[in-house]
DNA sequence: TAGTCAGAATCAGTATACGGCTTCAAGCTT
DNA sequence: AAGCTTGAAGCCGTATACTGATTCTGACTA
């Protein structure tokens, strides 16, 4: 296991000093942090996983530092937490999740509606596909491909997004998406308002009227908190 | 000289080990972030500084390790920027400048007017001083006190925004608001236009009326935009 | 005189080592 | 048996050393 890794790895190093122009150096700790921002955005990690950087050396045969150096970015900007014995996810306070909510409120309707005129027939294609899948897991169920579609429409849009700086501060709170998304799509009656927007959404940027989308994406964050804070009220409840 | 460093080192250790029970440990790596961040958000560092590692790790007297941490941290965080030859602060391209501006027109009318119902009368009397001495700057010319008064005023009302999520994104572009003074606080009719509405913004602020204040903001950003595109274009003109 | 190229200097990235703090577990006390 | 104490382990913060890439300097060439 160790042996293909540390194949592969060398092959990345020689592939990208060697060959590719553009990126001339790729460093281990820039590695590092992609591999794990990308397995924290894909919901790779569980909040009891403990990334400890000796380990996480091991794996990429590098040592502590660019590790430490990734691990530390990531915690900086909130996508793990430190802590004595380790990285872990961080869990984010429900009145952090709420002050998100009012951040995403402020920002995404109006980046959405900046981001319509930039949609491509491929953007468009994409998110057809999945609307599409987001629509059959209303039959099937199918949580984990309702996760996919939702992201897969999220970020179609926000790449989207021209106003470079905006794009950024919405990436930000992926974290915030993600642990929304956890406490609400099992939910039969998140799932079903959560379908109707993906639909919806897809229709009023293929109109290319950026003040119907505004509205829309207004009314869109204003769901999701509604669904979260019923759901988590419920679980409090239950609990 | 290795062997002094070495002992002040254990001295600094001890020290904050058993005396400083409210903060129970305190990394060099974050002193030296906070320390550099304060001197980069009091404007006390030119474009034209180079700051290197081993330079500040002699003045701290620790290794470069922690002097690392601490750089790369601001580096990421957009304080810095990281060369071949050291870290400088980062010349923010006029396009990301007014990508900014859209930023703070959407956050900080609606934060401002949150904050209305959190500033204190210890806050008021802050901003009271403060205007007075930005109104004080009409007649000396004095743009260094200008610059202070302008800071400690906004300082004063982001620091009352409750939304922690909302005023953390709000610090975090504070490099723009610096390269947007630098750019027109020397600029006569941007000076008045800026102290007028010091002196408003006191004003509403202590009238409690939030729906005002989000319009003044609004009013605000959209008067500092005017300003930096005006000078920027004389600038250019000039050039 | 201007351009090129080699060596030196500089500085960031990475490797390895050590120390201290926190946590955990085992043994001891009552 | 429960709580306290003590020792060990885990893991982070920091120190020091080395490496490689970039930039600078100065001499050499045309």
């Amino acid at each position: 296991m160790a042996v293909y890794k540390g194949i592969s790895l060398l092959f990345l190093y020689t592939k990208v000093g060697a060959h590719m122009s553009d990126t001339p150096k790729r460093h281990m700790k820039d590695v590092i942090y992609d591999a794990y921002l990308g397995r924290i955005q894909r919901g790779e990690l569980t909040p009891d996983d403990r990334l400890v950087d000796t380990a996480i050396a091991a794996e990429f045969e590098v040592s502590r530092m660019p590790v430490r150096d990734a691990l530390m970015r990531l915690t900086h900007e909130g996508y793990l937490a430190s802590t004595t014995r380790g990285f872990t996810l961080p869990t984010l306070e429900p009145r952090q999740i709420l002050e998100i909510f009012e951040l995403r409120r402020l920002l995404e309707p109006r980046a959405a509606a900046l981001a319509t005129h930039e949609l491509t027939a491929d953007d468009f294609e994409r998110m057809q596909q999945a609307v599409t899948l987001s629509e059959s897991t209303l039959e099937t169920g199918d949580i984990e491909a309702l996760y996919r579609a939702s992201e897969d429409i999220r970020r179609t849009w926000v790449m989207a997004v021209p106003n470079a700086e905006l794009r950024d501060t919405i990436q930000r709170y992926m974290v915030q998406i993600q642990a929304v998304r956890m406490a609400t799509l099992r939910d039969t009656q998140a799932h079903r308002v959560l379908v109707a927007f993906h639909r919806r959404m897809l229709e009023t940027f293929k109109s290319r009227r950026s003040a119907d989308v505004e509205l829309l994406l207004t009314r869109f964050v204003l769901a999701g908190e509604d669904s979260y804070l019923r759901v988590s009220g419920n679980e409090a409840g239950t609990e």
